[in-house]
DNA sequence: CAGGCGCAATCGTCATATGATAAACACCAT
DNA sequence: ATGGTGTTTATCATATGACGATTGCGCCTG
């Protein structure tokens, strides 16, 4: 990985953790230099990047404060990230069930009314996918993702779009550093399929009824998931805490306790 | 201003104005330090910054790229500025609509039912510059962006207040280049003062009511500029087509005649 | 005690050099 | 002739050193 990107993200996640308080002040560059073991030029340039994405703000003798969360670029996949390694709360746990709630069924909706053949090949192949994960076992995860992914896409709206890829970073992470849930795929094969096939036969409602159904589903494996969480006050080791299934389900989540990879867009490897 | 910010407004303008088509590679670095007048580390910074946007990608070799639009972060204020600036173009405002109509009562709901005293007091001053703007004359625009921009927040999540600043962003640009509605305001107190009530009233429902009726009446607006503009193909000069108003009213919109690009080569979105 | 002034810390910008990478091309072997 | 392979080269990545600009803070003066 560049010096550029590593840079970014340990500064990134040391902001998001909390490291210097909110409101606080970085040490300034040349120290950075040290820590990072990089050049001025590279401790620069990832501060700009962080500068982009809202976390902090930089002026002469002020040197390079921390803005205040709301200020935070929150559909960044890389603060998603970080903001998930660096521990799932409570709170942002509830704002991405609530936002989910408010768009998911919205964009469905949506997708009804716009999806064309394209749209619904994708959703197709992805539900392919995860019928054959669950059957062959492989890779549910993913395809769940992209089946997802491809219903905020299918909305034929920018901005619904952009935040199907902040909620997938947020969901991919939760996975990388977690185990997947046991029978929930298989569970929840049905309303994916019912979701699809409403969205085909382009019916808005049947589609935010399945959808809604599936979100339920998901919105309390989490809170069991939380709840379990803060009953056994800090796990020690990859024992993530997994959750039994319930019966409706989109995805699995878990908690996260190593940090790890970091989602790299800085760098072009076609 | 500095130079860095001088430098990615202009290249991200020229990106979103789509000066480089979809997918097209920026010039060589030393290529943009002539045509900016800067040197190359400020080129890079602001590359940077665009890369932490999503506008661009960069690899050597490969040069930097711009990036599908799908990837940009269309919750960046500069990013969605610069689309306001380009061009209104019937797609980006049919987007932002959606949004609206879709989070701002999801949001409406939640801050009645957690708005603090703190968020009320805020809403209340906004709502008083708003009367006293009409009354006295004076920047009615800011205080009905604080109003919205204080609704979201109240919903106490992270990301819908973020997608208020986003809104924001674009609202206020829509009015930076344009004149605001002439009674717009007055006819849009009264149903303004509702939708405080209600969440004062902690009364989810009746919040959400009156700010549907407030968007509506938005969408009206936006759809009769919209209409008036694709009418008169090109009109000639500052003359921006104000609108007739609407009896209620959230915020008034006017149609950019003149970005005001830095590139004098402006093209006319499709 | 108050207000203006200078100092110094820190970021902003510039210039130049060198390494790293990957696409493009030419070359050789089969 | 064709396919693989090595070299070239354009471009970005990183490092270094210097100077300018801005601003917070303390000192000095009235």
């Amino acid at each position: 990985m560049g010096k550029n990107a590593h840079a970014v993200d340990t500064l990134g996640s040391a902001i998001v953790a909390g490291r210097f308080g909110a409101g606080g002040v970085l040490p300034p560059e040349p120290l950075l230099c040290e820590e990072l073991g990089v050049s001025r030029t590279v401790v620069r340039e990832a501060v700009k990047s962080l500068v982009a994405m809202g976390l902090i703000l930089t002026g002469p003798k002020v040197g390079t404060r921390v803005q205040p969360a709301e200020h935070w670029n929150w559909f960044d996949p890389d603060v998603i990230g970080w903001q998930s390694r660096a521990g799932l709360s409570p709170e942002f746990v509830r704002d991405l069930q609530d936002l989910r709630l408010i768009v998911e069924p919205a964009a469905v909706r949506l997708a009804a009314q716009r999806a064309n053949a394209a749209d619904v090949q994708v959703m197709e192949d992805a539900f392919a996918g995860m019928r054959r994960a669950v059957d062959e076992g492989g890779d549910y995860v993913s395809f769940d993702l992209r089946f997802h992914q491809g219903l905020l896409r299918a909305s034929h709206n920018r901005m619904l779009a952009h935040m199907g890829q902040a909620l997938s970073a947020l969901l991919r992470t939760s996975f990388e550093i977690s185990t997947v849930m046991k029978d929930g795929p298989r569970g929840s094969l049905p309303m994916h399929r019912a979701v699809l096939d409403a969205v085909i036969a382009q019916n808005p409602d049947g589609a935010e009824r399945a959808l809604l159904t599936l979100i339920e589903g998901a919105q309390q494996d989490i809170e069991l998931v939380l709840h379990s969480r803060s009953a056994a006050q800090r796990p020690h080791h990859p024992a993530t805490t997994t959750v039994a299934a319930a019966r409706r389900r989109t995805m699995a989540v878990a908690v996260p306790v190593h940090p790890l990879s970091p989602t790299n867009r800085q760098e072009i490897h076609p």
